[in-house]
DNA sequence: AAAGTGATCATG
DNA sequence: ATGATCACTTTG
């Protein structure tokens, strides 16, 4: 196992929503608890040329964070309840990111943070330097189903048929 | 099928 | 200040 370094994280969105399969999802908590599990699905997010993208209206407070260098964690709250975690990926000012879908018994991404006791407090953390939230790879590589990104009706007809969802096939 | 829940952003 | 919208989940 190592931990993600900052160059897994500045590649493009949809190179690291594929790479992302397989590896496992960090939380340490206050208390000390370490808590693990494997990402299984995960999203593309493609800068302010994706309509689907939050950044397609451009930088506002809530999208600043995109902006950063990959490997940051960006939160945000979704229909008042659902804290949604993605990974900010690829250089400074491309503002992409890697929604994460579903680990393994959490599937769902309002599910997930809830298991793992993510929220927006953790907002901008570092997944290369965090001792809270990180990302580690065992080199397992599994395969994987394409299709449709989900909820995002608002996008063009587009952006919105780009197969830019990854489902992991293998049960670990 | 529809509620539940509150942050966000564009509008005024 | 107001209101529409929302990268969802659960319940019926």
């Amino acid at each position: 196992m190592r931990r993600l370094t900052e160059e897994d994280y500045r590649l493009d969105a949809v190179t690291v929503a594929k790479a992302l399969l397989g590896a496992v999802l960090c939380r340490r908590l206050d208390d000390g608890t370490v808590l693990r599990a494997r990402i299984v699905e995960t999203e593309a997010y493609c800068g302010e040329e994706d309509t689907a993208c939050h950044a397609h209206k451009g930088r506002t407070p809530r999208t600043d964070v995109m902006y950063s260098p990959g490997g940051c964690a960006y939160i945000y709250l979704c229909y008042g309840m659902h804290e949604m975690l993605n990974v900010v990926t690829g250089p400074a000012e491309r503002p992409e990111a890697v929604l994460i879908r579903g680990v393994e018994g959490a599937e769902g991404p309002g599910r997930l943070t809830k298991a793992l006791r993510i929220t927006r407090a953790l907002n901008r953390e570092d997944f290369v330097a965090s001792d809270r939230l990180w990302i580690e790879t065992d080199g397992s590589r599994p395969k994987f189903r394409s299709g449709p990104r989900i909820g995002i009706g608002y996008a063009s007809k587009r952006d919105q048929s780009r197969k830019w969802r990854f489902t992991a096939l293998v049960n670990y």
